[in-house]
DNA sequence: CAGCTGCTTCGATGAATATCAACATAGACA
DNA sequence: TGTCTATGTTGATATTCATCGAAGCAGCTG
């Protein structure tokens, strides 16, 4: 397969259009792959530490090297990273030697609003 | 598995001892696991799309003759509902020939409550 | 420049998952 | 009883995914 160097990062209108909260009916199956897109993103263990460790971290930002220590591989851990970053739940930056992520905070807004919805 | 006919009374086998907010830096493998599940039950386009149907019903219950219009078999809509169902995220109830399903609304409002306090 | 460290990407592999057709089960009704 | 409808389960298959070691890249420091 040609693996195109497509750029890693989505426009974040792309990944975020708004959700329609769950109780609308009409979710069409289009809006579906791109919200489940984002419940996927958060829906393994070592995901879900790493974005915890991120989002726990002052300023809501966080070098790899502080949060990486999660019980796989390095590399397994960019990989993770790299998928969240796709995801829209979190951005990187890197400053000199060390790379910085940051949570989305909209993002997680609108996955929260899509659940309150229903829940209330 | 048929379950007993009893009133819709809280099950104590609690998919969700209730979850701590991802801002807890102190999140552990285990709770991970687990609150990954309830994730990853709906990080799948045919899944939320199932879940979107029975939370847009009136009184968020709705049979599976109902939703199961969503392009896939109906075996593969019964296996995603299976799937919905042991995440904690629907309950079942067969009432005569159908087979009803309902929302957990606690499971999502600690899902919610998860994501909201990260997005403050 | 050379070496070192931090992070990403590549290639391979085993495990999990989504999907369907076929079969099984449960209730309604004649 | 038997047949029909509505769901769930089984078995098989193709795809996706998580994981690792090795290699590559970027920035620091001697």
């Amino acid at each position: 397969m040609s693996n195109t160097k497509a750029l890693p990062v989505l426009e974040p209108e792309a990944v975020v259009p708004c959700c329609p909260p769950l109780t609308d009916a009409s979710l069409s199956e289009e809006d579906a792959v791109r919200m489940a897109a984002m419940f996927k993103a958060l829906g393994d263990p070592v995901r879900l530490r790493l974005f915890s460790r991120v989002a726990s971290h002052e300023g809501g930002e966080a070098c790899v090297c502080d949060i990486q220590d999660v019980g796989v591989s390095q590399p397994t851990v960019s990989h993770h990273l790299k998928k969240l970053r796709e995801a829209g739940l979190l951005t990187s930056e890197r400053r000199g030697t060390w790379v910085y992520y940051r949570v989305e905070p909209s993002v997680l807004a609108a996955m929260a609003g899509m659940l309150s919805g229903v829940a209330r």
